[in-house]
DNA sequence: GTGAAAGCGCTAACAG
DNA sequence: CTGTTAGCGCTTTCAC
C-alpha cells in the first residue's frame, strides 16, 4: 500500500522515454509521433496510470471542477436540471460536483468557500433564493452562471432564465379562454423568478380589467396547502388558480382534494415546471413545461466563454416555455 | 488576474515568518504559540489566503474527497439519503461530490475513475443496481461502503443495511391483522433490497400457508402502473399489494385510481422508504419509514474506520423500519 | 520529435 | 516553539 498509484515517471522508465514526451503522448498532445504515442498508451494501460489530477490542478494552478449549487434538492425539478447540467458539463470536459446540502443557512457560502480552495473552474447556480450582492460576490470570486431570473439591475452576473412573463401569460390566457375570471395565485419565496411570476400575473390580471388576488409562500407543497386554505376563507373563492411552481400547485391539489372540491370542476389548477409527477395520472397537472436540456446545454456553454473569457455581450439567455395541457384545468362551473 | 490567489508564502512573507510555522498555525498544529497563531490567521484573513487543496492533497497524496453514487435520482428517497450523508461527511471534515448522472450504462465505472483521478478518500454507494463484481472491483480500488442490501456471498464489502426482512414482515402482519390473504406484492429491479423483499414476502406468505403472487418490475412509478394492470387482468385478483418501494406504491395508487379502485376500500396498498410525498393526503401511505439521518451516521463512520484502517470485523450494519400506518391500508371489503 | 529542468503550493521531516 | 529544506506528480518552457 506504500505505492498504489503509479506516476507519470513510472511510465516514462517503462516506455523507455521521458516524462515531458510521456505526458504530452497521454495527453493527446500533437507534437508526438504515431508509434511512440501508442506505444506510451499501450504501457500506461498496463500499469493502470491515472494522471494525478491535483498535481495537473497544481501546475496549471486551476482544476476541471464546477460546482452545480442546487437550490431546493426536494423539488424534482432541480434534480433533473442538475441532472442534464451534470451531464453537459461531463461532455465539455469538466468534473461536475454537485452540492445537495444546501438547506442550512449560509450553506451557499460554505459552498463556493469549498470550490475557491479546490481552485474549481467555475460554478453554476440553481434557482438559490441568494440574494442578488451574495450572487454578485460569487460571480465575483470565480466564473458563475446563474440560472433563473436574475432582478435587471445586475448585468454582470450571467444568468440562463425561461420565459416566465410568457409562461404565465400562456397559462392565464388558457385560463381567459376557458372562462375563468376568479383566478387566483400562489407565489413563491426569494426566488426572483418566483417574484417574475408574480408580477407577470399581476400585469396580465390589470391588463384584462381584474382585480389580482394573490398570496406569496414558498416553492413548496406545504405552502400550496396553507394557501388553499386562506384562499377559500374568502365568500368569493376563486375559480381557477396559478400557482408559482408544480411542487406549490400538487399542494394545492392535495387539499382541495382533502377539502371535498373537484378539480377542474370547482376550482382550475395550473402550475408551472413540469416535474415528472405532474404528469401522473392522479394529479394529471395543466402546467408550463421547460426545457431542461436547452437550459444547461446553455448554462455550460456560457460558463466555457467566462472561463476562456469569450464572453459575448449576451449576458443574459431567455428560453421559451410552453404551456402543457391537462386534467386539471377546465372550464369554471357557473 | 496574473495572480488571483495569495499562497502561503505570501502570508508567511507578510506575518514574518516562515512558511512551516504559517502553515502548522493555519491547520491548527499544537506547536504554535497562541498569538503567533492568532496574528498569522489575521495576516491570511487580512490577504484573503485559501489553502489550495490541490497542493495539499499532492504533497499529502490523498484529498478528502468523497464521493456519493446516487442510485437512482429520480427517487426522493435516494436524494434525501443523499442529503444526510452529504451532510455527515462535511461534519466529519470530507468534502462531499455527489454525482446524479448515474444513469447512462457504465457511468459508474466512469465516475469511479474520476474519483480515482481526484485521489478521492472514499466513495458511498448508494443502493445502486450494480453487480456483485463491480461493487467487489469499486471496494478493490477505494474505501467505500455500500446502502443497501448485498447479497452476503460478499463479505468483503462494507455495507448499510435496513432490516427488510422485519420491514416486509411488519408490513404483512399488520395486512393480515386487517383481514388480508389475497396479498400480492411488486417487486423492484437488480437492487439487492428489492430481491431481498421479494424473499421475505415470499418467505412470510408461506409461512401463513399463503400462495405467494407477485411480480418484478423496477423501482418506479411506472413500474407500478404496469404492474396493476397485469395484477388486475386475473380472476382473482388481490385485496391488497405489497409494493417493494415508495415510487412504486405511488404508480400503484394512481393506476388504481385510474381503474376506478377506492383505496383502501377495494384493494389496500403499502409501500417502503416514507418518501416526503408518502404522506401526502391525497396518497397518504401506509409505509415502512427509513431512518436515513442514522444511516448516514453509520455509513461516514464505516467509511472513516475503513480509511483508518480501524475498520472492525462487523463489516455488515443493519438498521430498522418502521411502519407507518396512514390511510392506504384498511380491512378488504368481503 | 524529443529530453532536461524548473517550478506550481503545500506538508513533513529535520535541525536549531 | 520556530525555520530550512526536500519533494509530492505533473506541465511547460527551452534547448537539442
Amino acid at each position: 500500500m506504500t505505492k498504489p498509484f503509479s506516476t507519470l515517471i513510472d511510465v516514462a522508465r517503462a516506455a523507455g522515454k521521458s516524462v515531458a514526451q510521456t505526458s504530452r503522448a497521454l495527453r493527446g498532445d500533437p507534437g508526438v509521433r504515431p508509434e511512440t504515442r501508442e506505444h506510451i498508451a499501450k504501457v500506461a494501460a498496463q500499469l493502470g496510470y491515472r494522471p494525478n489530477l491535483a498535481a495537473r490542478s497544481l501546475v496549471s494552478s486551476q482544476s476541471s471542477i464546477v460546482g452545480i449549487l442546487i437550490g431546493d434538492p426536494n423539488n424534482p425539478f432541480h434534480i433533473e436540471l442538475a441532472q442534464c447540467i451534470d451531464r453537459a458539463l461531463l461532455a465539455a470536459g469538466f468534473e461536475p460536483m454537485t452540492t445537495l446540502s444546501l438547506s442550512e443557512p449560509g450553506s451557499a457560502t460554505n459552498e463556493v468557500e469549498r470550490l475557491l480552495r479546490l481552485r474549481a473552474a467555475g460554478v453554476i447556480l440553481l434557482a438559490n433564493s441568494l440574494t442578488a450582492k451574495a450572487i454578485d460576490d460569487i460571480a465575483q470570486s470565480l466564473p458563475c452562471v446563474y440560472l433563473g431570473s436574475l432582478r435587471v439591475s445586475h448585468p454582470q452576473v450571467t444568468a440562463i432564465t425561461v420565459d416566465d412573463k410568457s409562461g404565465v401569460r400562456q397559462a392565464m390566457e388558457h385560463l381567459f379562454a376557458l372562462g375563468h375570471t376568479r383566478i387566483a395565485h400562489l407565489g413563491g419565496g426569494a426566488e426572483a423568478s418566483a417574484r417574475e411570476r408574480t408580477k407577470a400575473y399581476c400585469e396580465v390580471m390589470k391588463e384584462a380589467g381584474l382585480e389580482p388576488n394573490y398570496l406569496r409562500g414558498t416553492h413548496d407543497a406545504a405552502s400550496g396547502r396553507c394557501g388553499v386554505d386562506m384562499l377559500f376563507a374568502s365568500e368569493q373563492p376563486p375559480t381557477a388558480i396559478l400557482a408559482s411552481n408544480d411542487l406549490l400547485a400538487l399542494g394545492i391539489l392535495d387539499r382541495l382534494r382533502g377539502m371535498g372540491l373537484a378539480v377542474p370542476e370547482d376550482v382550475s389548477v395550473v402550475g408551472f415546471d413540469d416535474i415528472p409527477h405532474a404528469g401522473n395520472s392522479v394529479f394529471s397537472l395543466t402546467t408550463l413545461r421547460q426545457d431542461t436540456q436547452a437550459q444547461a446545454q446553455v448554462a455550460v456553454q456560457a460558463l466555457q466563454e467566462i472561463i476562456d473569457d469569450t464572453a459575448k455581450r449576451t449576458r443574459r439567455h431567455v428560453l421559451p416555455v410552453e404551456l402543457v395541457t391537462r386534467q386539471s384545468s377546465g372550464p369554471p362551473k357557473t
